[in-house]
DNA sequence: GTGAACTGACCGCACGTACGGGCAAAGTGT
DNA sequence: ACACTTTGCCCGTACGTGCGGTCAGTTCAC
């Protein structure tokens, strides 16, 4: 009755071991802990991912590669440089409401990407990630949209604030993700020059561009699996 | 000769220790490298901090301590809204210059104030750092110095940009601190609301904001030490 | 003499992971 | 249909290592 699963137990083991890295740190997060809860030998888990580095490596370049391709979806329905700023804040709040667990891993141990053995892949994903942003800013900046300033300081400035919601963000707290996002990207906006009507256009979470989030991370949009 | 010291061995120590957590994380900071490093003994270190937790909640202490009363004394000589925040910025870029480590282990361990027992006084002034920081937020709001916003989130999301900074920067890099804060500052300033001769005021890296924030890191200013 | 600074040996434990074996499903030949 | 082999999943145990913390004892300043 209790055959061998097709798949194993691969997907819940990993899905588990994010949760522990999201919740303890990817330093206290262990084999013993993750086995007990799913009432399996540590065994096991050596026998799927061979060791913890690897696993935290499959966990970063599978969410990487995610965003990427829903940022894609994403550009390709939006345009403007206005829009896709904004587009990124509310898919950026998204995921942290969406799938904390994951979101949270990847965001506290991000540090690990730099220099890590086995870690490239990963790395390279999130360069590709933060040369998109970086280009969305430079456009921006060239059509006009944005006033002039250092674009790869101003990804660095969005980055920050997104990357560190893992300290604070309740997605079930006092203000809805979506509002969340709204704030976040309308100050931004505004900060990057955007006049005021446009900013709060682009930012709105009934808008178009919230519209276009929604669709993409609902799978109704078609993104690429490259 | 090499007698005992009245203050002992204790701050370099602290100060070898808060290196490690900065270049390591804390988990990964042990008790051997450091006393390797500083040729003593274990047992050296276990009887001037007795436990590691206790350490690094000095390291914590010591740290706000010392930013919430420079807070203050800027703050005495800055009464606008705009100024005010344009300042923390400045002396928050600073303080990733002048003292990278402590601010590096500070950065990358503050999730550890969460929770974790002994950790409860640091934690405090933590708090009190970020209502003094939502308080002045609001105080802007209020005299239409920033547009209507949410002060909270908006806190969390310069603080988001300021915390962050440890993963990227670098005093010797490209651009100087100042010229980051400056950069950081206009973005965040136009951001809130401020309208753009005002904010490039405020922000100015030669103006009186930091020039104000320059005395009060370099001592000129008496800072209370409570 | 008293107490703080410091040493070096040692303990206990947590954790990553190597290894050998068992067992069910899928594949293969007849 | 049936026996045989192969394959992949999973278990249990054991090992090595690294680290936080203990402790008895020594040295030195006052």
């Amino acid at each position: 009755m209790t055959g061998h699963a097709r798949g194993g137990r691969r997907p819940e083991i990993l899905e588990t071991f994010t949760r522990h890295v999201a919740q303890h740190g990817y330093d206290r997060a262990n084999f013993g802990d993750v086995a007990a809860e799913l009432g399996m030998s540590k065994g096991t888990i050596v026998h799927h991912f061979g060791t913890k580095d690897r696993m935290l490596a499959e966990v970063q370049e599978s969410y990487m590669r995610r965003r990427l391709a829903e940022a894609h979806a994403m550009f390709a329905r939006l345009p403007g440089a206005g829009e896709r700023i904004a587009a990124l804040v509310h898919a950026g709040v998204r995921y942290s409401a969406d799938e904390p667990a994951t979101t949270v891993a990847f965001q506290r141990e991000v540090v690990r990407l730099v220099d890590r053995p086995g870690m490239e892949s990963a790395r390279g994903l999130r360069d590709e990630y933060r040369d998109l942003v970086v280009g969305v800013l430079a456009d921006g900046e060239a059509d006009g949209t944005f006033l002039p300033g250092d674009a790869r300081l101003r990804s660095l400035q969005m980055f920050g604030s997104l990357h560190w919601m893992w300290t604070w963000f309740d997605p079930a707290g006092r203000l809805a993700p979506a509002e969340v996002a709204a704030e976040f990207a309308v100050t931004l906006l505004r900060g990057l020059g955007m006049d005021e009507p446009a900013a709060r256009a682009a930012a709105d979470p009934a808008g178009e561009v919230a519209a276009v989030v929604g669709d993409v991370l609902a799978g109704v949009v078609a993104v690429s699996r490259s």
